[in-house]
DNA sequence: GGATTTAGTGAGTAATCAGTCATAAGGAGG
DNA sequence: CCTCCTTATGACTGATTACTCACTAAATCC
């Protein structure tokens, strides 16, 4: 019988390692968002792109170090995006816009917008709720416990708030996740809605 | 051979249907707490009040019915402690405790007590943040959802507060509940650090 | 004391799970 | 062509799961 030629399909083609890890860390935090460290099978996460359940275990030595990998990259993703809107503040665009707001004041609006919009895709938003609901594990909490710190750190230093400010505006992110988790929003104005709770009504 | 003698047991007493299905719902608050709603399995809540595994699905339908009542049982708990904060709050004993705030405030200052009293014992904190990320399931959705516009409603008209300081009440709670779940508290001052985060430093 | 109801369990089942291992197969270099 | 490394999978395993069912035994009623 003659050799089958080779037909060239895109699923035929390999990726290298690092691209899987990748690939299979966004599926995780996918997955893990809907249904949570328990609920998730690594059977999930393999499908969602295409690969054998056991490759997820060459690529991570276990279920609990790729959820810890995606709360490591989820608190990443608020990071960036709070230093961004930080930078941004500093040099707006429309340079009137908080003429009447201190610089602090500014800069705090600013990075709560780009929560808004980061959590918009409610996949960030969902994985952060199962990552505290996972903290009766040692290994996640340190882990999360340690990304906060560094994050409300980090947060305190670009915006220059502090206190009873920075209290305020992490507590109303927070109010903002459940409310969002929960769907408790008024459906038609979620953009208007969003901006109440985080107080920039 | 003899007839043995029977000895009674604590533990051999039967209880009626309905004390076991308290003893049930609490165990699964406090086993939920600790794992969710998929990581705990019926024989961890069985153990827990030493009863067979099987007889949890004499007393409820599923795994998740038992998870649905614990939330109810969860909020009703909440709700109470705001109903009997107000009345307190209504009826000082310390009559000149608020004198320079608003009654409004006076009863928000009493239900945050309350709530921060309750929270204290971590069982129903840590539940809390389970029902939020079981909400993926449509059904725990609903009923969490259900729950939290009655409590808001609940409170606002007991407390008489509005708007912006509804708001900002809950979001402080809600701040206290995920930096609790993480323990990122300055251990030797929890109690100082609790009414700090709710506003009341 | 016999009959009926109610509390409670032991033994099972089919399904699912995280993780292992031997091995295939693609691609690069010779 | 062959060799070697890396990507990737199929087949498996032992443990655990929610839930069922046939059954026992304690209380209650007559």
């Amino acid at each position: 019988m003659a050799r089958q030629a080779a037909v060239k399909k895109a699923s035929d083609l390999r990726h290298t390692a690092e691209e899987r890890r990748t690939e299979v860390l966004q599926a995780a935090v996918a997955e893990f968002a809907l249904h949570g460290l328990h609920g998730t099978s690594t059977e999930m996460i393999a499908r969602r792109i295409g690969i054998s359940q056991p490759y997820i275990f060459r690529l991570f030595p276990s279920k609990k170090a790729l959820f810890l990998a995606a709360i490591d990259q989820c608190f990443d993703r608020v990071e960036t995006a709070f230093r961004n809107a930080a930078r941004e503040s500093a040099n707006p665009s429309e340079p009137n816009r908080h003429a009447t707001a201190s610089p602090v004041e500014a800069r705090l609006h600013e990075m709560g917008h780009a929560y808004l919009r980061l959590m918009a895709k409610r996949e960030l938003l969902l994985f952060q709720m199962q990552a505290y609901a996972a903290c009766s594990d040692e290994d996640v909490r340190r882990k999360v416990k340690l990304r906060w710190e560094r994050l409300m750190k980090v947060t305190g230093e670009i915006s220059g708030a502090s206190g009873d400010a920075l209290t305020g505006f992490f507590a109303r992110g927070m109010l903002m996740n459940v409310l969002a988790s929960i769907r408790l929003v008024p459906e038609k104005s979620a953009d208007k809605w969003g901006h109440e709770v985080l107080g920039y009504g």
